[in-house]
DNA sequence: CAACTAATGCGACTATGTTGCAATAATAAA
DNA sequence: TTTATTATTGCAACATAGTCGCATTAGTTG
């Protein structure tokens, strides 16, 4: 799959994920959209910057799919994966820097890890 | 919350988790009980279970609320969790026994962690 | 065994996500 | 610039996961 063709969504849905570094569900998305956009749109969207690689997603301890811009990631033969973290009083979502690395076990093959973290963010223990 | 009174879907629920170490979503379970209790009740009694710390839960990568007996885990001051692995060929989900512990951070307070991990099972790759 | 009330089944409902189809708009070709 | 092509969109209907109120049923206690 991946882009085609260079739509206003597109451009309106990169540019929320631009403007700060929170991971978004679908649904939080459309809410900030102020619902302008038709919530398949915005399904098919989120779907195909995925295809694309231009975001990645993942899933919330509460079962709802996030999706945030994917950055860089080191390459090695290991499995790897960048932390989840959700604070409990703001509700914000985001990556966190640091790469955990999943050695291969003797018993299993690991293709895919997530972690996903719940607690209270810098800012909202300073208050 | 908690149990209250030992009923018989309670029972068989339970059994049907004592039988395997495997996880189960509502859905499965559901069906694995050929569809002979009541959907709200099989999602009630998970609750309770939950909530009266027999069973755990936790999210698939698919945004789909597993549950699995509680195990007995290491207790300190710091965040700990096992992780969770989905085999990729024949779908089981299963808990690890490896716990992982979840140092505090210096920039934000971890109070949960949950780890997900896809792959192939050691049963599916021998076959 | 009677009284109390937790647990159940039922049906309606919410939230999240998907799909087919006709209309629209981005891009390529003329 | 205009036209032709077809990806994208909005709409509506659907699918799946999960919740809730309420009348009935069935554990439990005395």
């Amino acid at each position: 799959m991946g882009i085609l063709r260079k739509t206003k969504n597109l451009e309106t849905i990169l540019d929320i994920f631009r403007q700060s570094n929170e991971a978004l569900s679908a649904n939080l998305l459309f809410e900030r959209l102020h619902e302008r956009m038709n919530r398949s749109t915005v399904y098919r969207l989120l779907e195909r910057l995925e295809d694309d690689g231009i975001l990645h997603s993942f899933a919330s301890m509460d079962n709802v799919k996030f999706y945030a811009l994917r950055q860089d990631c080191i390459s090695s033969g290991d499995v790897h994966s960048h932390p989840h973290f959700q604070c409990t009083s703001c509700n914000q979502v985001v990556c966190l820097e640091q790469e955990v690395v999943f050695p291969t076990l003797n018993r299993m093959r690991i293709e895919e890890a997530q972690i996903f973290l719940k607690g209270q963010c810098n800012s909202c223990l300073s208050q």
